[in-house]
DNA sequence: AGTATATGTTCCGCGTTTAGACAAATTCAT
DNA sequence: ATGAATTTGTCTAAACGCGGAACATATACT
């Protein structure tokens, strides 16, 4: 039961009802391709003549293009197949992080193209949209053969204006109020969008393409790195909040009197659960703290910590198993508070799911409210599937296929 | 950007342009009224001759009506002004608490035509079942004049699965999976609706009519008293999550190691702010474990002890103002993890809230990311505005207004 | 009394869905 | 090979609703 805002509301024009129906003929293509017209008719409940219509507006918009015939199943005329035409065009997704940046090109739908390159991140804003615009020039002219690029979409470790193009604030990059988006967008000659790496990994999901991730209404995602990222997503659609800041489960609290946070205050899940803290755990002392540059904590990481683990230190599975309890203590406050239906999971620290899911469940099942809550589906994402890359590519992929603003 | 769910859609029907632009008419004079037809034409941006038949649809049927013809401002015909039509119909609130039941009589728009009587709640289901439909009746014929009962909406302390119209659980009053709507509607011969008290006064603030109640399409309630309800509006809408559990920040902790909280939990919210949770620190006890009944600690409320805190009371007065410092480390949590545009918060506590605010902004400001978040907006929802009551009726009103599925 | 102006109604044009007919293409039975 | 059955895709007419403009009605000012 949604309220019409009486003072920000669209009313239905002429055009209003095939806007909708073309959105939702788009999507069906998505998901269901290879598709005919008569599917699509069955699939929207419309009749042939309607589907036929919507398909001829988007043949000419050529956001789809008419393949092979399909094979008749009973007797009667042959199918055309319809697909999304991703030919000939392009998406480069872009993944800042604190200490490297990623890049990945894509199809329209999300589906890489070549490998993901990456290099160090320079933290000098002006040098790193240099040299990201070197190597995106770069890139798309060594995959001459996949077209044009539409646009290019940026993951952002931090506070982000999409509107604006600006980054707020990022601190690991120790970026405040940059306008990241328009020099980018100057040097290529490209759109450019950018946007929060935990929401866009919440994109990621929602608009994923692969069948085995069905789009959930309702879902969150969690990232588990350097800081604490979360996505939340509402009716398909990313949180935004006010001012763009929500999600920002990681400075939630597990105890007020806990460790100190980067954040600035004390006891943040992120304090509980990020690698670093996880590291610290296991060199007992506070690595936020200046640290001794000796050569074994200075490079060591929670991968490493995890094959230590695996390997029988004692120390080590101890340090992962407090993460994985409090993993699942700050999961009890994501799903007491969102209910979603189902939680996605990302991060370093996934590559140890086998040895900590139990304790992470258990721990979970302690703090929620109900049985349905603690037995929320937790879905890992793996690194090798980029959830930041892809869903930068779909800050650039998927507007084409959102659904229209009504009401 | 929404993505369409391809297994869960809304095809746009030749009516549906007329659906979606009668809502936002019936709205528009929902909140502008009195109106004309030449008004809303002007608000809506479409021709005098289209809002003219959308008039006459809602007129017949009789959902609106023509009143008086206004002044004309210059010359010109007078408009004939037009009204939501809430003569000779009713809808009755109900608010259960642990100790008190609460009704109250409105007119379609939610506004108070009688008095709010209330009676002692009875644990034993069916029985308070029979006294509700009883004292209902009761009204009804007392207000005979207000028309007839379009419905009855309830607030229940609890989980609820407002589509079987049952209770999961109510902790307070020890209800576990009751039928409550069904034998109630059956014993009135009236619709009736349930919802969760907390969710039900995020529903009062979004469809509030009055005018210095702007509906946010983003914001929180926080309802303070036996526990912590919260009730979460995302996009207009109140969020409900997979389970219809959503909103319990109420559990989400402060401090894992903190006091054990009613939930089974330790250190929830609600185990600091809740009015147990300010008394026992008064009293310096653990009230939730089987305390003296002596005269003072039995009867005592939080009112007395605000009552005490202004008279001058150190004692009194620090236990508040531990409350508000807890009260604001939490919203905290909520705004970090939410962003919402406006927080309203009501309870007990709310009396106190000249004394306390400073107190609860300062540790809001502790905590939360941004200026901006610590900068959200607090709105103090007295209790005589019956935001759960409110909740409740719009529980019935409010669907007739709600914006049309689609796409 | 005449003019200007605002409101509300009516009529026609056009875009979109709805319904049904029809041609094209394919398989199966004869 | 031929015809019937079936499926796909197109086309036409009808129904419905917005878009635009003309028209009648009502009021104020000159």
């Amino acid at each position: 039961m949604r309220k019409i805002n009486p003072h920000d509301f669209k009313v239905a024009r002429r055009g209003t009802s095939r806007e909708i129906n073309r959105q939702i003929a788009l999507n069906l293509i998505r998901a269901h391709q290879p598709v005919s017209r008569a599917d699509l008719a069955r699939l929207m409940g419309v009749r042939r003549g309607v589907a036929s219509l919507l398909v001829s507006e988007l043949l000419s918009e050529s956001l789809i293009f008419e393949g092979a015939l399909g094979e008749s199943v009973g007797r009667g005329r042959r199918p055309t197949f319809l697909y999304i035409d991703s030919r000939q065009r392009c998406v480069v997704g872009v993944d800042i992080r604190a200490t490297r940046t990623y890049i990945m090109v894509t199809d329209l739908l999300g589906r890489q193209l070549g490998v993901v390159s990456n290099f160090q991140t320079n933290r000098e804003v002006d040098v790193l949209i240099q040299e990201l615009a070197r190597r995106i020039k770069q890139v798309l002219t060594d995959y001459k053969e996949v077209g044009a690029c539409e646009g290019v979409g940026v993951s952002v470790p931090g506070m982000v204006d999409p509107g604006k193009g600006r980054v707020l604030h990022a601190p690991t990059l120790s970026w405040r109020d940059i306008n990241l988006r328009d020099p980018l967008a100057v040097a290529l000659g490209i759109p450019v969008h950018i946007e929060n790496s935990g929401k866009a990994c919440a994109l990621a999901q929602v608009w994923a393409t692969r069948s085995d991730v069905i789009a959930s209404g309702n879902s969150c995602f969690v990232s588990i790195s350097d800081g604490v990222g979360v996505g939340v997503v509402v009716n398909g659609e990313v949180l935004r909040g006010r001012h763009n800041t929500a999600g920002e489960f990681g400075h939630v609290p597990l105890s007020i009197d806990g460790p100190r946070c980067s954040c600035g205050a004390t006891g943040c899940w992120e304090a509980y659960v990020s690698n670093l803290a996880t590291l610290s755990r296991y060199f007992g002392h506070d690595l936020s703290e200046p640290r001794p540059r000796d050569s074994e904590t200075a490079t060591f990481t929670v991968e490493d910590l995890i094959a230590r683990a695996r390997a029988g230190d004692a120390k080590a599975l101890a340090a992962l198993n407090s993460t994985a309890r409090y993993l699942g203590l700050g999961l009890a406050s994501i799903i007491n508070a969102l209910d979603p239906g189902r939680v996605y999971i990302g991060g370093e620290i996934t590559t140890a799911w086998s040895l900590i899911e139990p304790i992470v469940r258990s721990a979970l099942r302690e703090r929620t409210l109900t049985e349905f809550g603690g037995a929320t589906e937790i879905h890992v994402v793996p690194a090798e599937d980029h959830p930041r890359l892809r869903g930068a590519v779909a800050l650039v992929a998927a507007p084409a296929f959102a659904a229209p603003m009504v009401a």
